[in-house]
RNA sequence: CGGGACGUAGCUCAGCCUGGUCAGAGCGCCGCCUUUGGGAGGCGGAAGCCGUCGGUUCGAAUCCGACCGUCCCGACCA
């Protein structure tokens, strides 16, 4: 195939846009992949549209080769499918309604209309089940950012796992999980499979897919060995060990005027602050004022705190803190406070200074178990100089997009829709579910991220736009031609570079739009007969006959 | 939803503080000429209800208010 740059809606852009960031946004912007139209909302220009496709349909090959079915669920759904699971609640859902006060929403995924058609199956035999689509989720999303990073409404591929029983359902799961580690791979990201953050519902099978980025939301932590990987909010890492003052038989009170954080109170006594502990109360859902405990020196993970309350939970009010430790915050401790207290792991062994509940006042020597009596639980973020849960190894911290995301939830939503089969025994029972997510728009970022010099993006063989962009500078018209016949002869996809620009523009064009391989037919063809062959990622340039093309980028 | 910033030509921005020769620049775009292996040069030209509405004033891009929109930090994130 050949496209002709002159014929071609590409509108490059000199400049990035002010507002961007993120060199995906910039880079994405100015080579003409996509424009906005609105805070999250992207339009796909031609360009930015051929690779979105690239990418879907290496999906498509790699969930066709695990037996997956591809079939396309509408976007308008019928906000009763929702109340049946309880998810029409969610804050991110655009409701809608027609003419006729009928109620829609537009999904934020597609579980409950995916279960709606999983009732069809009546039978045991007729079990797994493995489909998927490409369709647009829309969330109103209350901070857009970052280009293709956060956006309002995107195209996912969505694939769901119906399953009799546990063992078939794990088999699906893995399925999905390796072929997940083969689509980023043929995308030429670099992707890190992690376990993911299982919050609120505990217990859940899920694994996020990171790709390291200069920008990104979430925090990928990895060994510097290569045995372990996870998300920051919920990554574990052995701290480093304090040193603890001397021990004593009972808590002492000491008094410390003015200290209110652990780093002052460390600095005022002259111990090290991981000997300290900072108290946080939090409120809950339901109106508990429970006292998270962690180390003087780390950060409360609030995805951990959530696993370990079972709830929701807000920092505690001035009033509630008043009411419930007769001290403010900044001299708050476990000790004599009649409440809940949820401590951190590290706080299980040693003495550490603590609040005393008492305005201006601490206590040295405050021992769990002895001194007061917590339910433990992971509670710290972990943080730069902790070592591997593994192997004791050094821990790095990196950006991250996060791409893919697989989910075992069992009969989470057949259960409310009512999506059952008759099993071998005689018995109906609720299908066991999974879900599996990708975003291509988000992987387009991910990639450009990951693939980039000063000049523009450098695409992977896979799922550039073109194979070959070739530049025909002026008098070379004719042995232009002859070279993307050839190259189109071989099977190529060929961005023909035809306008009437001078040579500096068209190179770098070409280089900010990134296609892999760039040929050039100039001046020095017509005494020759060859053109020049250039790497765009090493820079590497070589000089071959016309005829030769189709073999040499091929 | 809290905090901050911004909105002037297709893009990047100046002008605003101190209201009145203030509708501006560069790039891009159109025409002609020259030029043609890394974003050339000359001449000519098109293009903006200065985000919207209201207020102050003899007079508002400029001062004040409200609203809308966009971005950034945070909260949130199936």
């Amino acid at each position: 195939m050949i496209a002709r740059a002159s014929q071609l809606f590409l509108p490059t852009l000199r400049d990035a846009p002010a507002d961007a960031e993120a060199a995906s946004h910039k880079l994405l912007v100015r080579a003409g992949y996509v424009r906005q139209v609105g805070a999250g909302l992207w339009t796909y220009l031609p360009l930015g549209w051929t690779v979105h496709r690239k990418i879907e349909q290496i999906i498509r090959e790699e969930l066709g080769a695990i037996g997956a079915q591809e079939l396309l669920a509408p976007v308008l759904t019928p906000v009763e499918l929702w109340e049946a699971t309880g998810r029409d609640k969610i804050p991110e859902i655009f409701h809608v309604t027609d003419r006729a006060g009928r109620r829609f929403v537009l999904p934020l995924t597609h579980e409950e209309t995916i279960t709606f058609h999983a009732r069809e199956i009546r039978s045991y035999r007729e079990l797994p089940q493995l489909w998927y689509h490409f369709q647009i989720k829309d969330r109103d999303e209350p901070r857009p950012r970052g280009g293709l990073l956060r956006v309002r409404e995107f195209i996912m591929k969505d694939g769901y796992s119906f399953d009799r029983d546990e063992e078939s359902a794990f088999a699906s799961f893995e399925k999905n999980r390796v072929a997940y580690h083969r689509i980023f791979e043929r995308c030429g990201v670099e992707a890190h499979e992690v376990r993911a953050e299982s919050g609120i519902m505990g217990g859940e099978l899920t694994f996020d897919f990171l790709a390291p980025s200069g920008s990104g939301e979430n925090t990928l932590v990895r060994c510097e060995r290569g045995d372990y990987a996870a998300d920051a909010e919920i990554a574990r890492g052995i701290p480093r060990t304090p040193e603890f003052p001397e021990t004593l038989a009972a808590p002492e009170e000491i008094e410390t005027p003015g200290v209110t954080t652990c780093e002052a109170l460390a600095a005022f006594l002259g111990i090290d602050v991981a000997a300290t502990t900072k108290a946080m109360p939090v409120t809950t859902d339901d109106g508990r004022v429970v006292l998270a405990l962690i180390r003087g020196d780390d950060r409360l993970s609030e995805s951990k705190l959530l696993s370990a309350l079972r709830s929701g939970s807000r920092p505690s009010t001035d009033d509630e803190i008043r009411g419930a430790f007769g001290a403010s915050g900044g001299s708050l401790g476990p000790v004599g406070f009649n409440g809940e207290v949820v401590a951190d792991e590290t706080l299980r062994t040693g003495q550490f200074v603590a609040g005393a509940n008492r305005d201006g006042w601490h206590l040295r020597g405050v021992e769990a178990g002895r001194d007061y009596e917590p339910q433990f639980a992971d509670l710290r973020e972990p943080i730069e100089g902790d070592r591997c849960p593994e192997c004791g190894g050094a821990l790095t911290f990196e950006t991250a997009i996060e791409v893919g995301h697989i989910f075992y939830f069992a009969g989470k939503y057949s259960t409310p829709l009512g999506a059952t089969f008759l099993d071998e025994d005689g018995q109906e029972k609720p299908l066991l579910g999974g879900s599996y997510g990708i975003g291509p728009g988000r992987v387009i970022a991910a990639i450009v991220e990951q693939k980039h010099d000063d000049q523009g993006i450098v695409w992977p063989r896979s799922v550039a736009p073109y194979d070959v962009h070739l530049v025909v500078l002026k008098g070379a018209e004719e042995i232009g031609e002859e070279a993307a016949a050839a190259l189109d002869g071989a099977g190529l996809d060929v961005l023909l570079d035809d306008r009437d620009l001078r040579p500096g523009e068209k190179f770098a064009d070409a280089d900010l739009i990134g296609v892999p391989v760039r040929v050039t037919a100039g001046r020095k063809s017509l005494e020759d007969g060859m053109v020049d062959l250039r790497d765009r990622a090493s820079g590497e340039e070589r000089r071959v006959k016309v005829a030769d093309l189709g073999k040499e980028v091929g």
